[in-house]
DNA sequence: CCGTTACCGAACATCATGTTCGTGACCATG
DNA sequence: CATGGTCACGAACATGATGTTCGGTAACGG
């Protein structure tokens, strides 16, 4: 890839992470972005075609980083059972540390949708063989909030960023009694 | 209240619950509301200051019926334990059925926060009493997993609307122990 | 060195929000 | 019924953000 892209791209990026740390995703506008970043309009929108794209391909970066670092870990060590599931949830947020200060931005208001979108997507592939169908509530509830309290509990995180990876891990796990 | 005013409003907030059952709120604009409502752009803004403020509004009426009807309830029955909880909670999913139709177009993307904003107030003074400091998880976080929890099932249930208010709050005392 | 590719910036089109203002209809009083 | 005050109307306007177009310029890579 030419120079010059990389180059605009992560300008672009760099602006935006730290717009984010100062204003909601919905409050931040095109321009700041271009002015901070130091670029031409157009050439925004040549790297994205609108502002929610921008958005998106952010948050794909965070969790492919996220997530595809968990997974390395995993082939790594591989156990099995409990102990697994509570690493990889504790690996998973010391991951999201690093991304820490964007989050109120991108959660408050408009972002959050997206934010969530990729994060229940992948968190759902996680726990989706920790459900035992056991109850009445259908699989689909039990792994729903599941998911969601993993999400909240990152939520919360972020308006109590003193807290330690895990600590956040062992409030959730013993919130939601029953993950394997 | 002049007449002229309540029929304006009214057909305002009639209009906005038809959009919200085929769009989203933040595809809804205040050009459509007005056309459906068959008002004057002008009568709109001195009714409501802002199309976030129509919103504002929307909830707290829903809410205000939702959960005065429940205090009623209360003081007519006055259970303690947790039988009155499970009643409660059964009985604002009834009055939450009545508006269950607007329910997509409310929570996805924008006008989510609002009306979740609303409505997690409302369960949080509703759950206070009932978290007990047991293990190292802060009540803080506990109250918050409860009131998240409930709200995710409304938001399940919007998804899966054949399930009955029983049904849903059975799945959600069976999913999240401990509640009384 | 030269063709390609990306960047620039200013202007433009579009769209939604919210405001202003003059006019006309309605309502609650005397 | 009369009359003054309130509300509704709609068209035009101001604002602000998004996304597009285009001609010119500079950097890249082979």
């Amino acid at each position: 890839m030419d120079r010059r892209q990389r180059k605009s791209r992560q300008a672009i990026f760099r602006a935006f992470t730290e717009l984010l740390q100062e204003e909601s995703y919905a409050r931040i506008t095109v321009q700041q972005i271009i002015d901070l970043a130091d670029v031409g309009r157009t050439t925004f929108y040549t790297h994205f075609e609108t502002k929610d794209a921008l958005l998106k391909s952010f948050c794909a970066e965070i969790f492919e980083h996220v997530f595809s670092a968990d997974l390395n870990k995993e082939k790594t060590h591989d156990f099995s059972g409990e102990h697994d599931t509570k690493a990889r949830v504790t690996h998973i947020l010391y991951h999201l540390e690093e991304h820490m200060a964007c989050l109120p931005g991108i959660l408050s208001g408009d972002g959050d949708s997206v934010f969530m979108g990729y994060f229940k997507a992948r968190l759902g592939e996680m726990f989706s063989e920790s459900v035992r169908e056991s109850g009445k509530a259908p699989y689909d509830f039990v792994l729903n909030h599941r998911v969601n309290a993993f999400a909240e509990a990152v939520r919360w995180w972020g308006r109590h960023p003193d807290y330690t990876p895990e600590e956040i891990s062992g409030f959730f796990f013993e919130t939601v009694p029953g993950v394997r």
